[in-house]
RNA sequence: GCCACCGUAGCUCAGUGGUAGAGCACACCCUUGGUAAGGGUGAGGUCACGGGUUCAAGUCCCGUCGGUGGCUCCA
């Protein structure tokens, strides 16, 4: 006799086993046509899964009580549409054997193998849609049946479906115990696939859905593998969520990094200089100087202490460091001076010959560096040091290299020379906890700043069972404690996750989204025992011994590019006043204010305020459209009406409207008070009526 | 590195085996116009690069380089 609770508190008690659809039914006939699914005790559940005894339960519909799409709803939908096109996909192109076909955050894919020499393309889409458009129309209901593994393993065998069978001894081995198929009509005639659900009760309730595109994937995620064939396509309850959908992708379009660096002429990447390589143009290394700065200043204030390194350095260094031998397929090689290489080639030395001995350390070369700390641990080393002297807090801009593989390449979030904002601090082991603390202030800073609110905070822990890590287990707790703490101390959403530490320690990562909905990892604070063991570092302690420092690297925004890449994309390419590379840009109505607006420009000048004047013959329209679409921050337009008055007349990005006329003098000040202040007065704040 | 798709003017893109195109940008001329593009004229191309097929290749085939989306990787 289960009773069943709804999610507004009402009960319903039946004598019998029930379904979510007698449920639905029994509520009203309205939600009993919009149900697609159930939440049984929270757990997503069929329409049609029987329940035996009290439970919880929620009926899930498109929409959830606040209107908006019900994720639920979502997931069952892509779920079953990615079985539609399984279905669609099997019938055009016999011998596809299906893998796997989960739905993801914006949509589903399913991994295919394709049979040798015939392989679908996106130009395949519109027939694969035209079949799922029919089978959506034939309406058929998801049917669920079950089968002991014995059975079920003895039936894909007998289909001989060496991905499916796989699929079904994993389920098996996580603790299922049976075998699960969705059959699309009837069982036995029609399409089926193992399959756990729960699926939405018949393919008509599919609303709209498109293919999106096709990838490679591996089985089971490993590149030594079968190559498979990912088909990406989404569903929604809709056309009207469907069609926002593709709008909200072609505005993350006009946002992306790429596209903007282009436009606003912040970075170009040629490829004869090379792939992964940015070449700063002077609009973009205006910003990325701005933010140093803004960094510098913080650096200062917290005690650290500027250093300049070399791009290069021995491979001898790195092999101490043990970056060399530990990743080398991530490095550039290693360069080798003439005379070796001609007395090399002399003696016939092979290229694997070579790889060895440099390998031995026989022969030395230099490295483009992949890190930074070697550099600064020489630093550290080239003085004796006190406690009293700790911490030594070493930072620098400092470019590195990496040999990023050629695939994984683009923009300027995943590139092969980079600057990262770096640290390196000494210190004793009981500052770890403050110093930590520290590099979050940072961060805090200045994300707050930016107004940059969208990141989550990762912290990486040592896997228990791992046997990996340097480093006694007491130190890793303290440190790792210390890790969680100050994470804590951020306000925003953070993870603890087992096995995600470094091998020498402990860290805490921030990541963010970019416009297409891609992770990546900005900034890195790292608690590191196992350096300065390799260096043998060390200070006198208070008690006249020998003692061993702890580092902690730090890279708070990770690498310039990369984070400028993403903050183009958090601004949309709008940069604030005090960050845009070009702050006002002044425009005569005609060639009688040149002068005058000469001297405006010249009065900015002086305020230290980037601006430019548009001399050109357009009218002053044209002028505002081409100052709007680099997205200056303000335009100040001058003519003869101006000149009389002393004044000019304001216009912002992003304002359709003049906003009026201010004095000169207080629009200068204004605009460099706002630059100065990084936005904490603004300009607007003369136009606040007018705005309102 | 792997798979798919793509590479035509500075940018965005059209061009399905038969004379290389458009819009914007650029240069010059006219226009001196008060807030999201006034008008005209002109210049600009080794159709990424290298091979091949063909009477004929931007177009078809192979390779290389580069880009995009994924996969894998990311100290």
């Amino acid at each position: 006799m289960p009773l069943i609770t709804l999610p507004d508190g009402t009960t319903r008690e039946y004598q019998d086993d029930v379904t979510p659809a007698q449920v639905a039914a029994d509520i009203g006939p309205g939600l009993a046509k919009a149900a697609l699914g159930a939440r049984i005790d929270g757990e997503l559940a069929d329409l049609s899964a029987p329940i035996t005894e009290d439970a919880e339960l929620a009926l899930v519909t498109a929409k959830d009580r606040e209107g908006d799409p019900d994720e639920d709803a979502q997931y069952l939908m892509r779920h079953s549409c990615a079985h539609v096109m399984a279905e669609a996909i099997e019938e055009l192109f016999p011998g596809a054997r299906l893998v796997y076909g989960p739905p993801v955050e914006n949509g589903f894919y399913y991994d295919i193998a394709f049979p040798e020499g015939s392989m679908i393309s996106s130009d395949d889409f519109s027939r694969v849609e035209e079949v799922m458009k029919r089978i959506i129309k034939e309406d058929r209901a998801f049917n669920r049946y079950a089968l002991s593994c014995a059975d079920g393993l003895e039936k894909l065998r007998a289909e001989g479906s060496k991905y499916k069978i796989d699929n079904a001894e994993r389920a098996i081995e996580a603790g299922s115990d049976e075998l699960t198929w969705y059959a699309t009509g009837t069982p036995g005639t029609d399409w089926e696939d193992l399959c756990r659900g729960p699926h939405v009760p018949s393919t008509g309730r599919i609303g709209a859905f498109k293919l999106m595109s096709i990838a490679s994937s591996y089985w089971h995620g490993d590149e030594r593998s079968d190559r498979l064939t990912r088909v990406y396509g989404t569903a929604f309850a809709d056309k009207k969520q469907l069609k926002a959908h593709l709008a909200r992708l072609e505005e993350a379009q006009k946002r992306d990094h790429r596209v903007l660096g282009r436009k606003l002429q912040l970075f170009t990447i040629d490829e004869q200089v090379g792939q992964g390589l940015i070449l700063w143009k002077p609009a973009g290394a205006m910003v990325r100087q701005l933010l140093q700065n803004f960094i510098s200043e913080e650096l200062t204030r917290q005690g650290y202490a500027q250093v300049f390194t070399p791009h290069i350095g021995k491979l001898d260094l790195y092999r101490t460091s043990g970056h060399y031998p530990y990743y080398q397929e991530s490095q550039y090689t290693p360069i080798i001076d003439r005379e070796t290489l001609a007395g090399l080639a002399e003696e016939g030395c092979s290229c694997g010959e070579l790889a060895n001995r440099m390998d031995e350390g026989e022969i030395d070369g230099y490295l483009l560096k992949p890190m930074n700390c070697p550099h600064h641990i020489k630093i550290y080393a080239s003085e004796q040091r006190s406690y009293r002297d700790l911490p030594v807090r070493l930072a620098e801009f400092g470019t590195v290299y990496r040999w990023e593989q050629s695939g994984e390449i683009g923009g300027m979030t995943r590139v092969r020379g980079f600057t990262q904002d770096d640290a390196h601090l000494f210190c004793r082991e009981d500052q770890i906890a403050d110093e930590v603390q520290g590099c979050l202030h940072i961060v805090k800073l200045i994300f707050s700043t930016l107004g940059m609110t969208e990141y989550r905070v990762r912290v990486g822990l040592r896997d228990p069972d791992g046997t990996k890590y340097v480093g006694d287990p007491g130190k890793w707790d303290r440190a790792e404690q210390a890790c969680r703490e100050a994470a804590a101390t951020l306000g925003v959403p953070f993870s603890e996750e087992p096995g995600e530490a470094a091998f020498y320690g402990p860290k805490i990562d921030f990541v963010v989204k970019d416009v297409i909905g891609r992770e990546w990892q900005l900034g890195t604070i790292q608690v590191d025992y196992n350096l300065p063991e390799r260096f043998d570092l060390e200070y006198i302690g208070a008690d006249n011994q020998r003692h061993r420092p702890v580092m902690i690297h730090r890279a708070p925004f990770g690498s310039m590019e990369r984070f400028i890449g993403v903050l183009i994309e958090h601004f949309a390419g709008a940069f604030p006043c005090w960050l845009a590379p070009e702050q006002v840009r002044v425009l005569p109505i005609s060639e009688k204010s040149a002068d005058y607006a000469n001297d405006l420009l010249g009065m900015l000048k002086d305020r230290g305020i980037r601006a430019t004047v548009d001399h050109g013959s357009d009218r002053i329209q044209a002028k505002v459209k081409v100052a709007a679409d680099l997205k200056i921050p303000y335009l100040a337009v001058v003519g003869p009406r101006d000149a009389e008055q002393g004044s000019v007349s304001v216009r912002a990005f992003g304002r359709e409207q003049n906003l009026g006329a201010l004095p000169l003098d207080t629009f200068v000040d204004s605009v460099a008070r706002e630059s100065e202040s990084r936005g904490a007065s603004s300009l607007m704040e003369h136009f606040e009526e007018v705005g309102t």
